[in-house]
DNA sequence: TAATTTACTTGCAAATAACAAATACTATAA
DNA sequence: TTATAGTATTTGTTATTTGCAAGTAAATTA
């Protein structure tokens, strides 16, 4: 069997260079930082600062400007949670839900383009290897069910 | 069917999440870029600067940077290439192949921890599925050959 | 041999990072 | 109730990473 890390290096720089050459949507340039926290902001329903932080493993005080940043370009608001004013509900605008729908077209397009090179047969196959995989992965507490360090 | 990219998603976070944590081997601190930066040479037989940071979507003159760094930490060593002084040949130091190795294995010990949570038939499925994806990947021009952008 | 192109490096300025300390609020204990 | 500890987030600071522009050196082309 040929050597599994290869197999999912490739298929993950892959997916990596794709989302490093988006976006530049509706006059707002996304790097992937934001786009992947934008992407996790329209997933929940009202998150806290803390949760996209743990989510994206990303240091809590870095998170916190990149959310700034977000403000400050129209994208995201912030709202205190009236059950715990210390915590922060984040918040899309229309310009940044518009802007996660948007990347998330053009990232299922991709993966539509990918799939029309392989059967209907072949691409239930990956489909649900993917899932089994998540699964997988969600079971080992080496890593990476989303969760801070240490 | 699923959405596609929330499925492509979840799992590249993870394996993001996974070369985040990595590493520390032998007194050595590794970033993540540096071990992308590490396998990829150790892939190759003696690749150039500009091949390895086409590969990596990197910018030449950062990679070129990080090839300073790596030189400095003792992982690695240039040549110029005989056949055409400009070029800079890449060849890790024995101290840089061991600590590829460790990432490696540190990488397929975690993959083989996920694959022991299926059976084998699903573990099949998952590999093949994702040699499937790859080739496909392979095939669009939209993204993600590993070229530079534009 | 002059002009162009390619591979790589350096100067610089901007963006991004994380640690430590501060702020603001909540929960708990005496 | 008040002191104490804890949690969520922000800010100060400093280090690192980034990429553009400009430069050097070697190869190619005219």
């Amino acid at each position: 069997m040929q050597n599994k890390r290869e197999l999912f290096q490739v298929m993950t720089r892959r997916f990596g260079l794709l989302n490093k050459n988006c976006c530049s949507i509706g006059g707002h340039d996304i790097s992937v930082a934001q786009s992947h926290i934008l992407y996790e902001i329209d997933q929940r329903d009202h998150p806290s600062m803390q949760q996209i932080a743990d989510i994206l493993g990303t240091d809590i005080t870095t998170f916190s400007r990149q959310a700034q940043n977000l403000i400050k370009m129209g994208l995201l608001t912030k709202q205190a949670d009236p059950n715990d004013r210390r915590v922060s509900l984040l918040i899309l605008t229309s310009d940044g839900q518009y802007i996660a729908n948007t990347i998330n077209q053009q990232m299922n397009s991709y993966l539509d383009e990918v799939f029309s090179y392989l059967t209907p047969f072949e691409q239930q196959t990956i489909i649900h290897s993917i899932q089994l995989l998540n699964e997988a992965m969600a079971k080992s507490d080496r890593c990476c069910s989303p969760i801070r360090e240490e």
